[in-house]
DNA sequence: AAGAAGTCCTGGGCGC
DNA sequence: TGCGCCCAGGACTTCT
C-alpha cells in the first residue's frame, strides 16, 4: 500500500537511472496492466522515447518523455517498480518491462493486478480521472490548516474519509491517515465539519510530520514495498497505531481499538483520541474484537 | 449531488 | 493435507 512517502522514495531511487535514457522496448507481460490505450498501441508509442524527468503527483508516477508525452503509472496496493542494471527474470508477477538503451531494465510487478499504466493522448484523453482532480501536495505551502478547515465546511463525512479523499489532499492513504490522527489526538470517526481551527492546525502539523518521518525512513515496508533498487524502508518500526490493534498505545498504554470505517480498517486510541458519542457519524460502526 | 457501498484483484492466514 | 472463507485497501463505478 504505497502512499506518498513510499512513492516519493521509489521516485528518488529511480530518477538517476532513468533520465536521459531511451526506452528501446516496452515488453507487455500482462496486457491488463496497460489501462490506456491498448497494449499494442502503448508498445508502439513508447518505443524509442527518451525520458527527461521522473515526477510524482500524489501517488502517481509521471514519466516525462522528450516528445512531451507522459506515461502515468499507479502502484495501487501491491505494485512495485524495480530497476535492474542488467536484465534478469522476469519474475512471477512481472507485468511490464521497460528495456532501456543502456541494457538496464525497469520492471513493473504487481501481484494483485490493481495497478497499471496510462499513456494519455496529446489531447489528454486517457488520463486517469483521479489525476485531474488531485488536491494539494501535503508538503507544500498551499496545504494549510486554513485550507483544511475551509474545505471541510462543505463536507459531512468523517475526518478519516475526508483525509483519504485524494481531492482534498494528494498522497495520503490508510496508514499515514491513522498515524496522523493519532498524533493529532483526533478520533477518526469525528465529522470533519466539526473540527475547530486549532484541531485542524494539529491535524495539518501531524500530517506534515508523519510524512516527513516517512520520507526520512524511506517508507513503510509493511507488505511488499521496496524502493526502486529493492531496499526496504524503516518506517514500519515507527508506526504507532497502524497494524497494532489490541496492542498498547505507545502514549498511554490503553489497548488500541480497531474498527471498520467505510470498508477500511481503522486503528486508534480511545483515550488519546476521544469522541463525544453524539457526534459519531455512523451508528452502525462495529468494533471488532481485535 | 454528496457520500456510501460495491468492484476489482489475489496471496496468505485461518479454521475445520 | 486441503479446502473454503475472509482479509488487505486505492481508485474507480454504481447506488441511494
Amino acid at each position: 500500500m504505497p502512499e506518498m512517502p513510499e512513492v516519493e522514495t521509489i521516485r528518488r531511487s529511480l530518477e538517476g537511472h532513468l533520465v536521459q535514457r531511451k526506452v528501446s522496448r516496452l515488453e507487455v507481460c500482462d496486457p491488463h496492466a496497460v489501462r490506456y490505450p491498448t497494449a499494442a498501441e502503448a508498445v508502439d508509442e513508447i518505443a524509442g522515447q527518451e525520458l527527461v524527468r521522473l515526477e510524482r503527483r500524489g501517488k502517481y508516477f509521471l514519466f516525462r518523455f522528450k516528445s512531451q508525452r507522459t506515461l502515468v503509472l499507479h502502484l495501487r496496493m501491491s505494485g512495485r517498480l524495480i530497476w535492474h542494471e542488467v536484465e534478469m527474470g522476469p519474475e512471477r508477477f512481472t507485468r511490464l518491462r521497460f528495456h532501456l538503451d543502456d541494457r538496464s531494465i525497469l520492471d513493473f510487478l504487481d501481484m494483485r493486478r490493481l495497478g497499471g499504466v496510462y499513456l494519455p493522448a496529446p489531447d489528454g484523453r486517457g488520463t486517469p480521472p483521479g489525476l485531474l482532480h488531485l488536491g494539494p501536495e501535503p508538503l507544500t505551502g498551499s496545504f494549510t490548516a486554513r485550507y483544511l478547515e475551509q474545505t471541510a465546511r462543505e463536507r459531512r463525512t468523517t475526518v478519516k474519509a475526508f483525509l483519504l479523499d485524494q481531492h482534498v489532499v494528494a498522497g495520503l492513504g490508510n496508514i499515514y491517515v491513522d498515524e496522523a490522527l493519532h498524533r493529532a489526538g483526533i478520533h477518526p470517526a469525528r465529522r470533519a465539519l466539526h473540527l475547530s481551527p486549532a484541531e485542524w492546525q494539529s491535524v495539518q502539523s501531524a500530517i506534515r510530520d508523519v510524512l516527513r518521518d516517512g520520507l526520512t525512513m524511506r517508507g513503510v515496508s509493511f507488505s511488499l514495498y521496496v524502493d526502486g533498487l529493492g531496499r526496504r524502508g524503516a518506517m514500519t518500526e515507527h508506526l504507532r497505531v497502524y497494524g497494532r490493534g489490541g496492542k498498547p498505545c505507545l502514549s498511554c498504554g490503553t489497548p488500541l481499538t480497531r474498527i471498520r470505517q467505510g470498508g477500511r480498517g481503522t486503528t486508534f486510541c480511545a483515550l488519546c483520541q476521544p469522541i463525544d458519542a453524539s457526534s459519531v457519524v455512523d451508528r452502525s460502526l462495529k468494533e471488532d474484537a481485535n
